[in-house]
DNA sequence: ATGCCGGTTGGACCATGGTCCAGGGTCAAG
DNA sequence: CTTGACCCTGGACCATGGTCCAACCGGCAT
């Protein structure tokens, strides 16, 4: 039946070689069959698969994800719930980077807006902005004591 | 005057030492002067600078876009002009961001929406959609020719 | 003098998703 | 038989913005 080497599916996926290789390590395809040299041979799931993954990072989910939506579909005890809960969390990880963005926007809007341009850098209201932002910001801290909860970085990062 | 130590810098602008040192070497900050002993030595306009790299970071400016703005800021021949292009290229970038951000969400919401959750995955239509989708893309890909242009990744991401 | 807190250095490490490379082996065509 | 295209492995490297570590030194209180 239809086996292909690496670059066929590779090239078959749109991605390169090494990104099938790295899938593999990561546990987000099998491991192949080999030739009797020690090629990999894959066959149409394996594409399908290599397919699911791209399709899966496009909708935002991280590779992470994409293995544990793999393991679901795999799965013949699983609800659909399961899929559904890794979706929604993706949702409002989205909904809450879309807010927070947007507020970014609007806040540079307004600077850019107000910002002649053709003024030496002295007078130009974004630096100005950006220099005069802390006061205010320790302003407001003496009043909400010294918490500063480093954040050990967001896990599922979406885009 | 008021000279404090590393620790009494960071701890003023509210980050770890380490990423002092971290802002020094990439740039950000002069080198400061040292005691005998080799301590470093801040003083206000350090603690105004960190501050204000703080808060370019909350607008969504890269350390590298941060240390762009200081230099024009430090310039006396710069127009804000220039401070503008950044602060417009980060808009553009935002917006960008924004509109592929929120069409992944509609799409993650009306998956959602479809799902019942109370039945197997094998019924999931966020699983069906995942298998799918591909063979769409390979369909339209068909009259796209085979052009693939690997992106090397983009600069300044914006959160 | 002893402890302890804070400073110094260089370098390793985190996550994410790959990419690239050296130094080989394999296979089909000419 | 040689050339070139493909494959193998293991490991280094990219960006981003830090964090953490060992192993050491400085300075102050008890």
């Amino acid at each position: 039946m239809g086996n292909f080497k690496i670059g066929e599916l590779a090239a078959a996926a749109g991605v390169g070689r090494d990104t099938i290789r790295y899938y593999e390590r990561m546990g987000l395809l099998r491991e192949p069959a080999r030739t009797a040299a020690g090629y990999r041979l894959y066959d149409a799931t394996d594409l399908e698969r290599v397919n699911f993954i791209r399709s899966a990072q496009e909708l935002g989910f991280t590779l992470e994800q994409a293995r544990q939506l793999l393991a679901l579909r795999a799965s013949d005890i699983a609800h659909a719930q399961a899929v559904l809960d890794i979706t929604l969390a993706k949702i409002a990880d989205a909904e809450a980077r879309l807010e927070r963005l947007s507020d970014i926007r609007d806040m540079l809007r307004m600077l850019a807006d107000e910002c002649p341009g053709e003024v030496p850098v002295s007078d130009c209201p974004i630096l100005a902005f950006l220099t005069a932002r802390r006061k205010d910001q320790q302003h407001n801290k003496k009043h909400q004591a010294a918490q500063d909860e480093r954040s050990p970085r967001a896990k599922g990062v979406l885009l």
